[in-house]
DNA sequence: GATGAATGAGCGTTCATTCAT
DNA sequence: AATGAATGAACGCTCATTCAT
């Protein structure tokens, strides 16, 4: 056997893409960031065949991790409210814990070159939320709206919460909270 | 940067830029955005300096058009909530009216080049709008956040809406409804 | 009117193609012709679109000049065999004295990216030849076969000669004239 | 050099390099070629220790195959004419039964890293075949050409008339009897 | 010997910008 | 002012070759 791949090269490559993607954009150049990598511009493409490729399974990586990180520890029995809050809290501290994965998934998601089957594959990811979702909707004022337009919509609530407090720092939690509670209501809980 | 000869030009190279950046994001080639006008590739340069003076001066002519737009028509003493729906309805209109410079505009928002000064420049055409939404917060829970993160807010639950209106159109106004008291309740009018 | 484009450095791209592909074949880089004939590798690119093309376009220039070289001072009354005999001298004096031009057209004639219309495009300055041809076969031992077939024949044996002659040279014309002599036995003329 | 552990791997990288060479040129990627044969790219640098050493090796094989296709079944004390229309037939059968090898052969003919000591390795078994024709051009009129030209105008016309055929099949074998006459006579035969 | 990941020079092409006309 | 040819750095990507396993 020759040496195998080696899954190091992968994730070295996957957060050297979030740190110079972060930084300089999309634009940012593949020589780039395999030299952030620590590898060669070749190495890069034995990772992953186009820098689209490269683009499309960093946003799968991110989005998924943040998806997941929103629904770690939930109380199943818990009220709604209450899960809703964990996912918000969870959410919220994995974005500004790691602001460099939240502007890399920023441009990531406006990438011109990410394909309908990224965004599907992060569905998995964020069954749970939506299904927290549906049940609070349930009985409100946006039963009838699809649910993919309210979870839209709470996406950019926490997105302007995040940049908000990313830009502001705000240790003591009480903008997020006023932003939980405004999103609350907007979903009619 | 002093008015330019031609104003034509000057015009005719915004709409182009408008049209060719909807279409194909800021990777767009200053070459294209030229021909599309009808001018010279020497001529662009001569009414902007750079692509990122260009995509400067862009963003802040849309997005005042957008916010000129909103408060169109607004009765000065008319109810807070009626005075907020007007601009809404507005707002949405605008973009749902022409989705290609409110697709522009969503490229151009994240766009690397775009600089302090342009996102200030926009203020002015905002200031209606602040004044209405400080009005509206002032007795409410959110009384003590910035009115800076309340626009934000209000900001992304309109983008989010129009993104839903343009891909899934209502004529009904329905949708647009349901989203308006959504927003209504999370500033806690 | 800005400065229009320059005829000469059409003319020194094609002769700098000529050269450099003489020497290196086809693998020879757009920049390295770029470089021969004085101007930047972008400048290629405003004269011909792709590699390609500059390669089909000098295809044709080359084989059509080797074609009006053939021909040129034909005696329109002289018997075939001297009309022949006047062509297999141009064609031969084109090639040894010219055997740059010689290499660089038979690399281009096996380049992989060739198109069908360059094969066309050079068909006109063949015509004369061609017509010739026709009347030297049509009562001998060829007459049935495609007259394509007789010109391939004549262009290969030729060929032979001009690569031997090139290797080593026969001032006295002695091996260029026994040559021809083999070739007008092939005709059956 | 030293004859490989596994001959078995030396045959196939030949017979995927004849293949793959004669569909896209040249500029074949070894890793196509050992993938063809079935084997890792390490191994085929392990049995030709660069990409110009297989081109080499492949033109030798491939052209002294022809060579003794050519000359099999030869009759001794034959007729001239007889012999070089076996040889003649032989030659034809090989190149149109087997285009692959035909067309790999033709772009190894023209390759820029083809050395002369490979042209060289070739002639031996074409020495059956040089014999012959010098016989036929003894007493003729290119008794005082070089038999290399002689062997060369051959060449010329035999891949012209193989081409001619693969092109368009003539299973009646009047052309390749005609290009044989044609041929005869250039000769002088 | 066999493997295939790793390398990095080199490729064709693009494009923001300059400047002679 | 208007033009568009000229520029050359930069890009994504390929590939012959090496070498750790």
């Amino acid at each position: 056997m020759a040496r195998s791949r080696n899954p190091a090269h992968r994730l070295a490559l996957l957060a050297a893409a979030t740190k110079v993607i972060a930084a300089e954009g999309l634009g940012a150049s593949t020589a780039s960031i395999a030299r952030e990598a620590g590898v060669s511009t070749g190495t890069l493409f034995v990772y992953f065949e186009t820098k689209a490729a490269l683009i499309n399974e960093l946003y799968v990586v991110l989005k998924s991790e943040m998806g997941r990180a929103a629904t770690e520890n939930l109380q199943a029995g818990a009220p709604p409210r209450e899960q809703l809050r964990s996912m918000w809290d969870h959410w919220i501290a994995w974005a500004v814990n790691d602001p460099v994965k939240r502007h890399a998934l920023a441009h990531l998601s406006v990438a011109e070159e990410l394909g309908d089957d990224s965004r599907l594959a992060v569905h998995a990811a964020y069954a749970g939320i939506a299904e927290i979702l549906e049940r609070i909707v349930a009985d409100g004022p946006m039963r009838e709206v699809p649910l993919s337009f309210v979870s839209t919509l709470m996406s950019a609530i926490a997105d302007a919460t995040i940049d908000d407090l990313i830009a502001n720092p705000d240790p003591s939690g009480t903008r997020s909270t006023l932003a939980f509670d405004a999103m609350w209501r907007a979903l009619g809980g």
